[in-house]
DNA sequence: TATGAATGAGTGTTCATTCAT
DNA sequence: TATGAATGAACACTCATTCAT
């Protein structure tokens, strides 16, 4: 199966450090097949055509992203807790990964309206897990009960995903993940009960 | 002075209507001159490049867009209030033209990363009105006094932008102008004191 | 008007000489563009695509052809006569365009079967005249009343252009209009009456 | 001897139905390779190349075309039954095999002139049968002394050639093999003495 | 000012062929 | 013999920008 070849992978990661590098509009597929070590050709081996590499990458990082996430979360009882582990996991994932940082929060969304419909596809499973947890906190009697959980789900990702934009836009001179707490406390304080 | 001919704005507006409608990448000049009814070459009178184009769009647009915001808000007192005028206004106004809402918040962002840096430049004048009320709130004891000025901004530019956005790529489904209230509770629990 | 433009003709012209120098294969976009004396992309002022130029040479080239043609027979009376005019303005007008000549017999012929559907169309009004010549000598008690005018054009037409092919296989070696009288008398036999 | 081996015929069977069903242009070695039910790097052993497998497809069934026309004709005395011996199989042997029609009267046609210089090498023997009955007829008194052989063998193959073409282009709809009667007499008359 | 014909740089993808196994 | 993963050369077309009128 090509998606468990070696080169699968390699394409991917020579993918996130030339975007990172050149920018979308000059990541060449010939440069990313240079940078993978491989003939342009053998690009076409694994991957459909350009874009379905830039999808898979999403798919990939993404997926490991939220699958590390869920792990994290998946002992803690609390909903704030678990909202906690998840703004200080993301920013400390992206942190660990300036290129990749640089991709997903600036380079992939110049990208056409096309490719990122089928980006936020890919999305949609992080934002499932962000409103599972609201859900279970108002259940729990931790958030409010007539809290809104798409206008909360918003207000998390749209915090979330501001703050690591500012910060990369910055060139990532200060400490994200230091961010995490405060960024919490705001959070919570809209979502808390009483 | 090029800014005050009629044909300047005039270039403008017919570059709103082209992208709306065709998406940022086929978005072509000559499509913009045509739309404008003027011919390709006096484009270049008006505008450096095209890309000149999209920054002036932006700033005549955002421009404009902040004026009203702060005449609506000068006469309030209360931070809250000033607050939920400014996500009110927001919504109301992307809401009242659908084709601005799409180029801002979809097709303008699959810009070069120099493109969105300059656009950047003309958010800064929002962001510091967002901050002034962030500020105000502080210094009057409605908000709470340790809040992280930059973050709660990132908050609330977040917040609005992730739920506009959104709206948008619901292709306008519901009312955006309705979620002013709640949104604005959301934010404002986030930032008050106690 | 693009097709009345010296350009249009222009392009062409380069496309019979680059086609004839190098072959179908190698009658890349960019040289037929240097032979014109223009930029690659005004080609695509021009012509909608590379096929376009093709199919447009065939049709100028080819209805200049038929047009000359009928012009030499529409005086003359009798059919068997026609057709000599037109074998013999054929083989003339051909040895005048040596380039043509291999363009039309070699070199169109390694198109796709979509372009030579579209060329065949054009043909269509070069074989129509020869069905005419047909009915006339058929009316005219010159050729036989039983003769098939579909078989007949079919030999006609397939002898004039096996000859033409052959002589430009042979590189143009020999005298190709002196060959007009033997081949009408051969083609002529072959319709005649008793 | 490669040429013995049965994977050399299987190969020219799977080319001759590759072409045919998907066009010259869309018959690549690698689907040759999976219709001969081979390794593309199996092909190599067989043929030195591409073209080579072009060209063996038609010496092999070009040859023994020839080969079934002259065993047809050899008993025959008279020139004239002899050619419409060798009309009445040609037309017999495409009738019966379609996919063989495409691919000689239409597909191969497109491959390069340098291919097509080969595969002429190939109908020399077939045009040399041809030239051997006129031959034959003008030395025994059926043609005309003056015929010139040459137009003589360009009339009949190309007539042959032109009436199998319509034929193909046409889809094949009507009865080509009843062609051969009337096509014979419209080429005896115009070789016939008196 | 205004025009619009002309320019020419830039790139994703295919497929015949090779060669290590 | 047989395999099939890997190779890399080759090219049509778009569109922002210019400049002679």
């Amino acid at each position: 199966m090509k998606r468990n070849s070696p080169k699968f992978m390699q394409i991917i990661e020579a993918a996130v450090i030339v975007i990172a590098e050149n920018g979308y509009h000059h990541a060449q597929v010939s440069k990313i097949a240079k940078q993978a070590g491989v003939a342009d050709g053998t690009i076409y081996l694994y991957f459909k055509n350009k874009e379905d590499i830039l999808v898979s990458l999403f798919q990939e990082k993404m997926g490991s992203f939220i699958e590390k996430i869920q792990k994290e979360i998946e002992g803690i009882s609390s909903a704030s807790e678990k909202l906690y582990m998840l703004v200080k996991k993301h920013f400390e994932l992206l942190s660990a990964d300036h290129h990749l940082a640089i991709v997903t929060q600036l380079e992939l969304r110049q990208s056409s309206k096309e490719l990122r419909t089928r980006i936020n596809e890919v999305l949609k499973g992080y934002l499932r897990v962000v409103e599972q947890i609201i859900n279970e906190g108002i259940e729990s009697g931790e958030f409010r009960s007539d809290l809104d959980v798409r206008l909360a789900r918003q207000m998390i990702f749209g915090t979330i995903d501001e703050t690591v934009t500012t910060w990369v836009m910055n060139e990532q001179k200060y400490d994200l993940a230091a961010l995490a707490k405060p960024v919490h406390e705001l959070l919570i304080r809209g979502c808390s009960a009483s």
